[in-house]
RNA sequence: GCGCAGUUAGCUCAGCGGUAGAGCAUUCGCCUUACACGCGAAGGGUCAUAGGUUCAAAUCCUAUACUGCGCACCA
């Protein structure tokens, strides 16, 4: 029967426990114990708790810009568990959440819902309110920097709330208390004392130099935020005379940035090209004299061997530049457009100026790509392309949330110094430990490959200030030089409203007076501080001591170059240390067709609506299942079976208390010293060895390990342990029963502990439904881990239930081929099988023989000589 | 080009030297004093390929192929 609906409650039933009512309503249910536990404060971090018994965790702080998505609930689930677990230890709990609310998401975000742009010259309005979102971007209103940051800010807020409402309602043991939020003063004052004490200790450094630069976004970018992306391009053969007489032939993909050519070069081993070296060559177009060099760099074998270099192709061309010091003769301008230069003067030679300048004036103005249409024209006109452009594939650099390609434009930045350290920030990686340990390796390769600083300032507004200024000189120009940084004491400061000190307002931006450093942070400057943010670093030293370095910084794989990387590096900056003693790298939820889950999909499924169909229980199993680095499958059908898995768990407890609250557990307290049955001991023996892996395993941050096998065991628990004991519990002999009860008590509340951290909501519903008043432990979520050592004094031979389950096994096969109830009557169950398993049934028999509903009289064991072989049973049904 | 992970039943995965497993799906049954939101059972696999190590290989080693990802190159 098809049914997508939640538990629905059954008719109440005249022999239901005492205790646990007969539905179990998770829609219901589960918000009641997420208020439960706030009121109880059982997720309260207790700062007088010494550092050696607290967990402390580095939360990700999820970048707020609309809704949170199904990958989310998949990837805080599976720390929530790791830190469930922690609390069950015994150990006090830091569990804080941030909110990445800073930068260009939040800009962006706030841009198209309200149809605004934020322009830094527009005044500011009091009491603004936009009209809502426009369809034209032409018709997007501008307003000042100051409403922006305020729509910003009162969006943030409410997507927050939001969010934490997702959060609680999922279950997640956060200490809300210790929520921040990344452009809060206590953020913007932790990253610009961040900065000032990298700037004092020589870290950080401002340089104007060529850097990543997005043309749509106008502002610098980090390496760690490019990505490739394959285009079609096309190779371009271009004449170039040799002066002197000669030419030879380049190839390139960007004849737009021909006219920015400072060199030509070709391996020095080329002999096609060795003739050349030394000589200067002459562009075509604008005649511009080159220097022809040898160059590691050309690879004889790509294009025509010999190519040309530009202020700024590539990063290759940055290195040749500097390398060589020569003229730097940058075309493409800020907003991606080709700048007005003159030929004949400055740094643009030519050895024609009118044609020079002819040929740029048509190109002037144009973006970069119609430069290029444009250009292949002009070379054409002129007899300088060789041939046609050939088609090919090119791996372009892209700023991953940009739509045209990166350029390197020379512009003035902040960087932190990242080259130079390198060996030491992989010794810092190496001290972590990673989960999975093969993450490490993305790391090492990351910061390997690194080859710029980190370049921390953008030209943004939604961000953490630089807490800086800069003195004008008389004639007004900045100097750079000399930045005034501000004190400690007075952060957070925004140095576009505040005045540095020995300065009047009145001196900003006249001669001889300030100017405020008008960039942002890169948002990576601030969250690559959240061990520290949490910790309150610079404010309170006690507080830091006890939270730094973290234990546990979760996240996904994707940010191990940036959030991991910034993170190791800041803590080993500011206070040698690793940030954190262990990174769990979670995996991605995928879509079932293999693709990365796309937004449309995302915004079909909302979390919000599986978490009301299936209950939070059922979404946190199925992130429980899945490994630490490992992608999952997106698939409903595992939050059903997660939803049976707590539906089970609810209805063998009532089973359960049956019985414990029934005759044979009436009197003193269930003992270890009642479970006497063989069947009971083995059971138990089976129970005590799950406990101990599973300690071990989620140790081990091997937490799915644990589910796997709890789960296992608990269905096989009912299935079989269950149906064998049943008579023999109603069976009114005493002692018998009474072993029953007690090997039920324990499993009962060893399986609610091993599921609490997966299962956070039935568990509790079951354990305050049973367990609370005995144990005096009011919440399962503070109950110690199960442990064998809570069952010392009982031992068992697990033989003896292996051997009892393949009889009745025997019996049930027989029972369905012949098309017969479970209650049918067997006349004759003939066993053979070796004397250690024939003991074993012999002091199981009662159980095995009620459980099939065995006549005892028709009931036969033969021994053979060993217990290698399996169990053979012959079995005969009787007639009803 | 370098690196990491993976390849086991129709699907999703576990197993990681000792008789090929689970869930889902499929098929056939069953009202059984916790649960029909349940229970029982059945069918279904040369464990990617090829070598090697071993008494014994899905498991260890070496290649190869394919898949995903990361890094680098990218005139």
């Amino acid at each position: 029967m098809e049914n997508d609906a939640p538990l629905q409650k059954t008719e109440e039933k005249a022999s239901g426990s005492p205790s646990l009512p007969t539905g179990y309503v998770p829609a219901e249910a589960e918000p009641l114990h997420c208020r439960k536990w706030e009121e109880d404060r059982l997720y309260h971090y207790d700062p007088s708790r010494p550092r050696s018994e607290t967990f402390v965790v580095d939360t990700p702080p999820p970048t707020v810009s609309g809704a949170l998505h199904i990958g989310h609930v998949f990837s805080y689930t599976q720390t929530d568990i790791l830190v469930r677990y922690q609390r069950m230890l015994g150990k006090n709990i830091f569990y804080p959440m941030g909110w990445d609310d800073n930068g260009l998401p939040t800009e962006r975000r706030v841009q198209n819902l309200f149809g605004v742009r934020c322009e830094p010259s527009v005044p500011y309005k009091e009491g603004y309110k936009s009209a809502g979102p426009k369809k034209d971007l032409k018709d997007y209103e501008h307003i000042s920097r100051r409403n922006f940051l305020e729509l910003c800010e009162a969006q943030t807020a409410e997507d927050e709330k939001r969010y934490e409402a997702l959060w609680r309602r999922l279950g997640l043991s956060i200490d809300w208390r210790q929520a921040y939020s990344t452009v809060g003063a206590h953020c913007r004052k932790t990253s610009q004392f961040s900065f000032i004490d990298l700037f004092r200790k020589g870290f950080v450094y401002s340089a104007e130099t060529p850097t990543l630069w997005d043309t749509t976004f106008r502002t610098a970018v980090a390496q760690a935020e490019c990505e490739d992306r394959e285009a079609n391009g096309f190779f371009h053969e271009i004449k170039f005379q040799v002066q002197g007489g000669g030419g030879f032939t380049i190839a390139t993909t960007r004849p737009e940035l021909l006219a920015a050519c400072i060199a030509v070069v070709a391996h020095p081993d080329d002999e096609r090209y060795k003739a050349l070296l030394g000589k200067k060559a002459l562009t075509p177009l604008f005649k511009a004299p080159v220097p022809i060099m040898p160059s590691f760099h050309a690879d004889p074998e790509k294009g025509t061997g010999i190519m040309m270099v530009c202020t700024f192709g590539d990063i290759a061309d940055v290195q040749f530049w500097r390398d060589h010091k020569l003229p730097l003769r940058q075309v493409i301008g800020r907003d991606g457009r080709l700048i007005p230069v003159q030929f004949g003067a400055g740094l643009f030679e030519s050895a024609d100026h009118a044609a020079a300048n002819a040929a740029y004036g048509g190109l002037a103005g144009l973006y970069a790509k119609q430069a290029r249409t444009k250009t292949v024209e002009l070379l054409r006109a002129e007899g300088s392309l060789v041939g046609e452009p050939r088609p090919t594939k090119q791996a372009v650099k892209y700023y991953e949330k940009g739509d045209l390609p990166l350029e390197f434009v020379p512009t003035r930045q902040w960087y932190i110094k990242i080259l130079e350290n390198k060996p030491a920030l992989l010794e810092q990686g190496r001290k972590v430990a990673w989960h999975p340990e093969y993450m490490f390796k993305r790391y090492e390769q990351w910061v390997e490959g690194l080859n710029q600083d980190w370049c921390i300032s953008r030209q943004r507004y939604f961000g953490v200030p630089f807490p800086v200024w800069y003195p004008l000189d008389h004639d007004g120009a900045p100097d750079y030089s000399s930045p005034i940084i501000a004190g400690p004491e007075r952060l957070p400061v925004d140095p576009q409203t505040d005045v540095p000190p020995g300065y009047a307002e009145a001196q900003r931006g006249k001669p001889g007076g300030f100017v405020g450093d008008h960039d942002v942070m890169d948002t990576w400057a601030t969250s690559s501080l959240t061990p520290m943010i949490s910790s309150r670093w610079a404010i309170d030293k006690a507080r830091h001591a006890n939270l730094f370095p973290a234990d546990l910084r979760p996240q996904a794989h994707e940010i191990i170059r940036t959030w991991a990387f910034y993170t190791i590096t800041k803590a080993w900056m500011h206070e040698n240390s690793v940030p954190w003693h262990n990174a769990a790298i979670s995996g991605w939820v995928v879509s079932p067709d293999k693709g990365k889950m796309s937004k449309s999909k995302g915004n079909t499924i909302t979390p919000e609506g599986l978490l009301q169909t299936y209950s939070a229980d059922a979404l946190r199993y199925w992130a429980g299942k899945a490994k630490l680095g490992q992608d999952t499958v997106y698939d409903e059908s595992v939050f059903k079976v997660g939803m049976r898995l707590a539906t089970k768990l609810y209805n063998a407890s009532r089973f359960a208390m049956l019985q414990l609250k029934g005759p044979a557990a009436a009197g003193a307290p269930l003992s270890p010293a009642d479970i006497t049955e063989p069947l009971d001991r083995a059971w138990v023996a089976h129970l005590k060895k799950i406990t101990d892996d599973a300690r071990a395993d989620f140790d081990n941050y091997e937490y799915s390990a644990v589910l796997l096998y709890a789960e296992t065991a608990f269905w096989d628990f009912c299935d079989n342990y269950l149906e064998l004991v049943k008579n023999r519990a109603y069976s009114g002999k005493p002692a018998a029963a009474r072993s029953a009860c007690a090997a039920l008590e324990w499993t009962l509340r060893v399986f609610l502990r091993l599921f609490a951290p997966f299962l956070p909501f039935i568990t509790e519903e079951v354990w305050g439904g049973t367990f609370a008043a005995s144990t005096g432990l009011p919440t399962v979520h503070k109950a110690p881990w199960p442990a064998s050592a809570e069952m010392a004094a009982v031992d068992g031979d697990p033989l003896a239930l292996e051997t009892v389950r393949k009889a009745l096994e025997a019996v049930r096969t027989k029972k369905a081929a012949e098309k017969r109830s479970v209650k049918w009557p067997v006349a004759r169950l003939a066993v053979t099988c070796g004397p250690k398993q024939a003991a074993a049934l012999r002091l199981a028999l009662e159980d095995l023989l009620a459980a099939g509903a065995v006549d005892k009289a028709g009931f036969s064991l033969a021994e053979t000589g060993s217990d290698d072989k399996v169990l053979q049973a012959v079995v005969e049904l009787g007639t009803a």
